[in-house]
DNA sequence: CCATTCACG
DNA sequence: ACGTACGTGAATGGT
């Protein structure tokens, strides 16, 4: 038995750093260095090592050296094309990494990479190795054998994907041999290496001869040949010199003088010291975790908190109010667990501890005096201790701070606001790790557990130190007093309250999609001659585009695009696509809505979804365990869940709505006075809007003139493009961009304002909201044309979603604050962005309709008016 | 754990 | 020429 060959990965060094450098969003270490092409290159070698499984590694590098190719041609020599700096910048930081990793690279003046690939993989071969060659370009085809793949490296939407090339893939797609690459290039040419080419014969024509004449010697045996056209037959003869220099240039040389012994490149990740401290560095933590790398021996230690303080167990209602009475109005800063069992009290060196298994008095009790309006306290997560408080039936008091909510106003981008994350961000320390398994209680000696609690809550305080001056600083503060703190205990009310389901109505929903659901199976699969599984976007591809052999349209990265917008044009093509998009809907409608609901009502009967305040860029909410945010309106069917959400006995639903909140803050933002007349008239803004594009008296506006100007204005909201706005409403692109040339020309103070957004963005390196909320973006200052286009899409978008989020969460606040006084039985459940959903007893409804509408409308006061509409009703669709 | 799809504003 | 709208969360399949 001989062993299977040794399999070696080489690496495009410079190709795949550039592919993720272009490929994914910006990304910054902690002093500012740009890591995106290191952090893509990391991640894509993580990924290959897990699919490729090689037994060594190497990288090549081109170096900065004309080669034999800038001597042969003028034209290769005269556009060798720089790296933009931000990239430049990172090339020592990744070369330094793989010397930490043990990774050879391997560099060579007066040769390319390709050459060194070509060069490695000969010897490779000679050698008894097998090798995988690596990169983001199709150059490296030519080198494809049995024994050498090419991985192909594609990155699309911000995520890289990885293709195997062997000979047998290569002809499949190619329809000829891996070494006619060469020939194919010497004919078509390539304008990113400069090689010239045949002018005038451009891919498709180059695939044609090749099919047809094997060769570029093939095709020059056979000029003659009657199905070559006199055109084409021209341009050949006038080309020919430039072909025959192109397939010289285009050929990769295997015989670069590269000392390269495959042997030596036998490589396994091993952690050490300096790795460690390079991912440290370069704020690459997940590398950290996932390669399971440690400081070494030798290394400084890191910084870590060392919060020594006095810890008192409180055991009864005496030691609490010793305790109490010794915070002297201080801040007490908290740290709890999830179900209050054990609640930690901290005041500059002292700790007090309130365990609900030592504490012989009432523990409820303890908790209504600490957490009582009297006693100043911050912690984290606030509107959570609320939750759990008012689950006990405390309503808490006293709060001034949260360390979550000031660092998601400081960074709204930042990736989580964990203790664990901030610490290091902002206090310069690392919190230790926590020892124990955590599970036993105090009374079982777990002293680690509580040291972790004990340190968390010391963190706190540490954090509102560096927290609250850089507040301040950003002019934060007045968001973080008047808006994002007092609206904690609003959403904990409101996830408390819950929102009452009729969960025999909701069950019986879905047991009569499971009838219809199971026709359509049955269906499909005649039609598709048998059985698979419709939910798999890869069987139901196969099934329609190889087996049906309709014809595919969008690809995704792992096969065809099956989704709705590519099946509803499919739908006149085959019965089955109508039965396939109603199958979806379907299933959709059940398994999230129907069976997924009712696994989240409550013993009350209602559900209690769960508000986060600090996940979205914008500054918006989102609700989670479950969605309510979610739930189906747009399509009948699905509307119907919304039947199920209803008042308790004798209540109702009060719903309100804001009438085009953002379209109006874009209105008084930009100041554009078209559009505020437009408000102030009263008319229907996609009207009027039509109107202007269209060149129409409003009486005259048609039902699809509204509807274009309606998708036309979502567009300037979100930063349009003619391509996605032509998709959006079918036309051709061409008109896209005259509509959106026009809406620009009537309203130019939109226009004006979009480029001064863009402009300050730019310059401050941040957006802000009316109220002063930031998003940061340093993708305004990439290079990348990607990256830099999605940053001006968010800075003209982010303001006015931002600044509706802000007015909706004010609102929220006084909608509760008047309810609280005027109407004590009313309660609000729910807000779905624009929309807030309240229940009241049945005679309180105009009541409660009047308090909703006049605070969302006058909870500020801009150009234009808001409005708000309100409607009552039994069920959430009744009232909406 | 990632990709796809689809529900909402 | 580039690649194609902003912001979310949940279910499912597949590795």
């Amino acid at each position: 038995m001989g062993e299977s060959p040794k399999k070696l990965m080489i690496l495009d060094g410079n190709s795949i750093v550039n592919r993720a450098f272009y490929g994914i969003r910006m990304l910054n270490a902690p002093d500012g260095t740009p890591t995106n092409g290191v952090y893509g290159f990391l991640a894509i070698l993580q990924r290959l090592l897990d699919e490729q499984k090689p037994d060594g590694v190497c990288v090549t590098f081109d170096v900065h050296a004309p080669t034999f190719r800038h001597e042969m041609s003028a034209a290769y020599k005269a556009t060798r094309k720089g790296m933009p700096e931000e990239l430049q910048v990172q090339m020592p930081i990744l070369k330094e990494l793989l010397d930490a990793m043990g990774i050879r690279r391997y560099e060579l003046a007066g040769w390319e990479a390709d050459d060194l690939l070509g060069t490695m993989a000969r010897i490779c071969e000679e050698r008894g190795f097998t090798c995988r060659l690596v990169t983001g370009d199709k150059d490296s085809f030519q080198l494809i054998t049995e024994q050498s793949h090419v991985v192909h490296i594609k990155t699309r939407m911000g995520q890289s994907e990885t293709i195997e090339y062997d000979p047998a893939r290569f002809r499949e797609e190619y329809g000829f041999e891996p070494v006619k690459m060469i020939d194919l290039k010497a004919l078509m040419g390539d304008t990113s290496d400069n090689i010239p080419g045949v002018p005038g014969i451009g891919e498709k024509t180059a695939l044609d001869l090749l099919h047809r004449f094997g060769s570029l010697d093939g095709v020059y045996a056979n000029l003659d040949d009657a199905s070559i056209k006199p055109g084409q037959r021209k341009k050949l003869e006038e080309g020919a010199e430039s072909a025959r220099e192109s397939f010289v240039l285009a050929t990769i040389r295997r015989d670069a003088p590269v000392d390269f012994k495959p042997e030596e490149n036998l490589w396994t990740l091993a952690s050490s010291g300096e790795l460690y401290g390079l991912c440290k560095r370069l704020g690459f933590g997940r590398f950290i975790e996932k390669w399971g790398l440690t400081p070494g021996e030798d290394a400084e230690p890191e910084k870590v908190f060392e919060g020594e303080c006095r810890s008192t167990v409180l055991t009864g209602e005496a030691g609490l109010d010793a305790a109490l009475a010794a915070l002297e109005g201080k801040t007490a800063y908290i740290w709890c667990d999830d179900d209050l069992d054990y609640v930690i009290f901290q005041r500059d060196e002292d700790a007090w501890i309130l365990d609900k298994n030592g504490y012989s008095d009432d523990f409820d009790k303890a908790l209504c005096k600490l957490f009582a309006p009297e006693v100043t306290k911050a912690g984290h997560n606030i509107k959570d201790i609320q939750r759990r408080l008012l689950e006990r039936g405390i309503v808490s008091g006293g709060w001034v701070f949260d360390s979550a909510l000031a660092a998601y106003l400081l960074d709204a981008t930042a990736s989580g606001y964990d203790v664990e994350r901030l610490c290091p961000k902002y206090c310069g320390f690392t919190l230790p790790e926590p020892e124990g398994d955590g599970q036993m209680s105090l009374l079982d000696e777990d002293v680690g557990r509580m040291t972790e609690y004990l340190t968390k809550g010391a963190a706190v305080a540490c954090l509102e130190e560096a927290l609250l001056p850089k507040l301040r600083e950003d002019g934060l503060e007045e968001l973080y007093r008047s808006i994002e703190q007092p609206l904690c205990p609003v959403l904990a009310d409101m996830e408390h309250t819950g929102f009452l389901v009729d969960r025999q109505a909701l069950y019986d929903f879905g047991q009569s999609l499971t009838d219809r659901i199971g026709e359509l199976q049955r269906s499909i699969w005649e039609h598709a001659g048998g059985e698979f599984n419709i939910n798999s976007p890869k069987q139901l591809g196969e099934v329609l585009f190889e087996r049906l052999m309709l014809p595919a349209g969008k690809k995704t990265k792992t096969g065809w695009s099956t989704n709705a917008d590519v099946l509803d044009r499919l739908r006149d093509k085959h019965p089955i696509v109508g039965e396939i998009l109603e199958y979806r809907e379907l299933t959709k409608l059940k398994s999230t809505y129907a069976d997924g609901l009712l696994k989240t009502i409550g013993p009350d009967g209602r559900i209690h979804t769960t508000f986060q305040m600090t996940v979205t860029d914008t500054g918006r909410l989102s609700s989670r365990d479950p969605n309510l945010q979610n739930i189906p309106v747009r399509r009948e069917l699905g509307a119907g869940i919304r039947r199920m959400f209803v008042a308790g006995p004798g209540n109702v639903l009060v719903d309100a709505d804001y009438s085009q909140i953002e379209l109006r803050l874009l209105a008084h933002i930009s100041g554009d006075e078209t559009m505020i007349n437009a408000f102030l008239s009263g008319e229907d803004i996609h009207a009027v809007t039509a109107g202007q594009v269209f060149g129409v008296p409003l009486g005259e506006v048609t039902h699809a003139q509204r509807s274009s100007a309606k998708a036309v204005n979502f567009g300037i909201v979100y930063g349009i493009s003619a391509f996605s706005l032509a998709q959006d409403i079918g036309v051709s692109q061409k008109e896209a961009q005259a509509y959106i040339d026009t809406y620009l020309a009537r309203y130019h103070g939109v226009r004006e304002y979009m480029a001064a957004a863009i402009a300050r963005g730019k310059e401050q390196g941040y957006v802000t909201t009316l109220f002063g909320r930031r998003r940061y973006l340093p993708e305004l200052r990439s290079s990348n044309f990607n990256l830099r286009s999605f940053g001006e899409r968010v800075a003209r978008n982010m303001p006015i979603q931002g600044t509706a989020a802000d007015v909706m969460k004010l609102a929220m606040i006084r909608v509760h604050d008047r309810l609280k006084r005027e109407l004590p039985e009313a309660r609000l459940l729910l807000q779905v962005h624009d929309e807030l959903i309240v229940e009241c007893p049945e005679d309180q409804a105009d009541a409660a309709a009047r308090i909703l509408k006049e605070e969302m409308e006058n909870a500020v006061s801009y150009s234009v008016p808001l409005t708000a509409d309100t409607g009552v009703g039994r069920s959430w669709a009744d009232a909406h």
